[in-house]
DNA sequence: AATGAATGAGAATTCATTCAT
DNA sequence: TATGAATGAATTCTCATTCAT
C-alpha cells in the first residue's frame, strides 16, 4: 500500500483532515474544472466546496475574498512557475526557432492544462482592475529581466534597444496567448495540436522579422 | 373610416415600433457599457433596467430569459449585419491585399464598438453550450456561402476545394478575432490602430499562403 | 366587515400585495419584537422576514443595509413623530410642574411601545458612530429650537443664557431616558407606573433646581 | 525526593498558575476593549483570540460557552470583588452623606473601568434571562445583607422595615447604574466627573427622602 | 495542556424572475 | 402594454465550536 492512499483512508476517516497544500489544491482544481464545466459566473463558493469535500469555512480561511481570492492566489503562483520555468538566456540567432518552439509548446501545455482557470481569470480581470495590472506588470517585469540577460550575453540582442526587445517579446507573449486561448476556448483552429504549433511557431519568426524591420 | 384616421393609425404604430427598437437599443447599450465598466457578471438585469431608464418588466417582455437573451439576440442581428455588410465576391488575386486590408479594417472597427458586447458574449458562451454553437454554425454557414460564390466567379479559387476554401477563411476570420479581442480587452498589442491593422492584414496574408502550401 | 379585515383577504389571497407603509411597519413591529424575544443579535433579517410574512428581498428593498437601516430609519421617524408631538411653548413658571408630568409621562409611553427598539438602538449605537452622532445631533436641534421659542414667549426662560436653557433640557431629557430605560429592560425601579412617573417628575424638579443654581 | 526538586514543582505550579489567571485576564481585557472600539455582536471569539495573541482553543477550554461565559465568569467575579469591597456598615446618620459620596464615587471609578464589560452585559441579559436573574439575585442578597447589619448596629435603620431597607438600597444602587451607564455610553450629562459624582450624591440623598417618605 | 486548522449552521445579501396595478 | 414592487432561491460570508496535532 503506497504511502500516498494510506494518507487517503487516514484523512476519510477522520472529521477534520490538515494538509493545506493539498486542500489548497484541491481548491484550485474542482474551481477551475466547475468553470470549465458551467462558466465562472455559475461557479459558486459553496458549490467549490461541497464538490471539493472541502467545508467553506476552509476555503474562505484560505481565499477570504472567495473566488476573487482564488484566482488571484493562483494567478500569482502559476505566472511564477511558468515564467521562472523557461530560460530563455541560451538562445542564439542559430537556435532561436527551436526556442520558440519550445517556448510555443510550454505555452500551449500551460493553456491545455490551465483552460478553467484562463477562463476564470478573463473573467475577473473584467471587475478587478487591480488584477488585470498586476498581469501586465508580472509580463512586463519577467521580459525585462530576459531582456537585459539577453544583451549582455549575446551581441545581436545587444543591437536592439532593451526597450524595444522587451516590447517585442512581450508582444509575442501576448500573441501567441491570444490564439492559444481562442483556440482553446472559442474555436478550434487546427485539428491537431502539433499543426498548431508548427503554426504558431512560424507565425512567431514571421512577426519577429515584421516588427524588427518597422 | 377616413384615409386621415388611417394614417394616424400608422403613424401610432410607426411611433410604437420605433419606441420599441428604440427600447431595445437603449437596453442593448446600457448593458454592454455596464459590462465594460463592471463585468458580466457584476451586471444585473435590474442594474440594466435602473441605468436604461426602463422597467424590469420591459426588459422581460423583449428578452423573457434575461441576460442570455440579450446576448444571444444581440449576437443574431449583429452578426448577420457585420456579415452581411462584407461583400468578398469581387475579391481577386490582383486585389486581395486591399480586400483583406478593408476586412481586417471592418473587424476591427466592429470589435471596438462592440466590446462590451464581445465580453459578454464570451462569458455567455461558458456556460451556454446552444449558444457556442450556434456560433460557430452563423460562421461557417456565411463563408461556405462566400466560397461558393468565389469559387464560381474566380479561376485561381475554384482550384482550391470548397471545404478547404471555407476551412481557410474561418480560421482567418478567427485569427483576426482572436488578436482583436486580446489587444482590446486583454493587452494592447500596438499603441495606435493603425499599425494594428497593418500588422494584421501581413499576418493574414502570410497564414493564408503557410496554410495554402501546407 | 370592516375595511382593514377585507384588506388582509385580499392581501393573503393575492401572492404579490403591495401596500409599502403596511410591509415597512410590519418589519419595524417584527423587528423590534423580535429583539424584545431575543436581544438584537439573535434576530436575523431572514428570521424577521419569515416572521412578518414578507420576503427578504423586501426587506433589502426597503432596507438595503439590512438591521442596521431597520434602526436608522426607525430612529429617524420615530424621533421625529415624538419630539415633534412635544410643544413645551406654552409651559410657565406656573404650570412647569404640570407639564412635566406630561413629559415624563409621554416619554414613558414611548419607551413601553419601543422597548424593542430601545434595546436595539443601543445595541446598534455601539458599533454604528454616525448613527450615535445622529442621535445627539437631532436632540439637540429640538432642544435649541424649544429652547429659542420660550426664551422668546417666556421672561423667566429668557433670563437664563440659550446655551444653558438647552443644556438642561437636553440633561433633564437624558436623566429621564436613562432611568426609564433602566427600568424597562434592566431592572424594575418602581412596582406601578404611576410612583415612577411621580418619581421622575419630583426627580427632574430637584435636577432643574440643582443645575440653575449651580 | 530531595526538598529541592519538591520547591520547583510548587514553583512550576504557581508559575502554571499564574499563566492562567494571565491568561485568563489577557482575555477579559482584550475582550472588552474590543467591544467598546467595535460593539458586542461585531466582536467574535475569534477575534478575541487573535487580538489577545491567546488560541482559540484555550479560550474554550476557559471559557467553554464563548462570549456567553466570558461575560458571566467576569460578572461573578466582578460584582463579587465590588460589592465586598463596600462596607456599609458603619454609615450612621451623620456621615451618610459621605458614604454616599464614597459610594458613588466607586461606582464611577468601576464603571469608567469596565465600559466594555457593561455593554456587553447589557447585550448579553436580553438572551440570557439566567444572566440576569442571576444579576438581580446577587445585588438582592448583597443588599439583604448589608440592611440586616445595618439594622443590628444602627437604631434608625432599625426603625426601617428590613424589606423596605433592601429596596430602597437596591434602587439607589440602580438609580447611579443607570444614570453613569448613560453618561458614559450614550450621552454625557456632565463635562466633569465631579460635577456628576456630585450631583449624583445630592441625587441619593434625595431620593433617599422621597422614598423614605412615602 | 495548548494550539489553530477545520467544520458547517446560519446570517447577510443579491438578483433573476413573476405578477398586481 | 408598461411598470416596478415583490418574491425567494441562490450566493457570499461569518462565527461559535470541535478536534487532530
Amino acid at each position: 500500500m503506497s504511502n500516498c492512499s494510506f494518507n487517503i483512508i487516514i484523512m476519510l476517516s477522520k472529521k477534520f483532515s490538515r494538509n493545506k497544500q493539498e486542500k489548497i489544491n484541491r481548491i484550485y482544481d474542482t474551481f477551475f474544472n466547475l468553470i470549465l464545466k458551467q462558466g465562472y459566473h455559475k461557479t459558486s463558493t459553496n458549490h467549490v466546496a461541497k464538490s471539493a469535500k472541502i467545508s467553506i469555512g476552509t476555503i474562505y480561511k484560505y481565499f477570504p475574498k472567495g473566488k476573487e481570492d482564488i484566482i488571484r492566489k493562483y494567478f500569482e503562483e502559476s505566472m511564477e512557475t511558468f515564467l521562472d520555468s523557461q530560460d530563455l538566456s541560451n538562445m542564439t540567432d542559430e537556435n532561436i526557432r527551436v526556442f520558440l518552439n519550445h517556448f510555443v509548446l510550454d505555452l500551449f501545455k500551460n493553456h491545455e492544462e490551465n483552460k478553467g482557470y484562463n477562463i476564470a481569470f478573463r473573467s475577473a480581470i473584467q471587475s478587478d482592475q487591480k488584477l488585470h495590472e498586476a498581469h501586465k506588470e508580472k509580463i512586463f517585469i519577467f521580459f525585462k529581466g530576459t531582456a537585459q540577460k539577453l544583451r549582455k550575453i549575446n551581441k545581436n540582442f545587444n543591437q536592439i534597444p532593451e526597450e524595444r526587445l522587451v516590447e517585442t517579446f512581450i508582444f509575442i507573449y501576448n500573441l501567441i496567448n491570444a490564439i492559444l486561448y481562442h483556440h482553446l476556448s472559442i474555436m478550434e483552429l487546427f485539428d491537431t495540436d502539433d499543426k498548431l504549433v508548427d503554426y504558431l511557431t512560424n507565425l512567431v519568426v514571421f512577426s519577429l522579422e515584421y516588427l524588427l524591420q518597422n
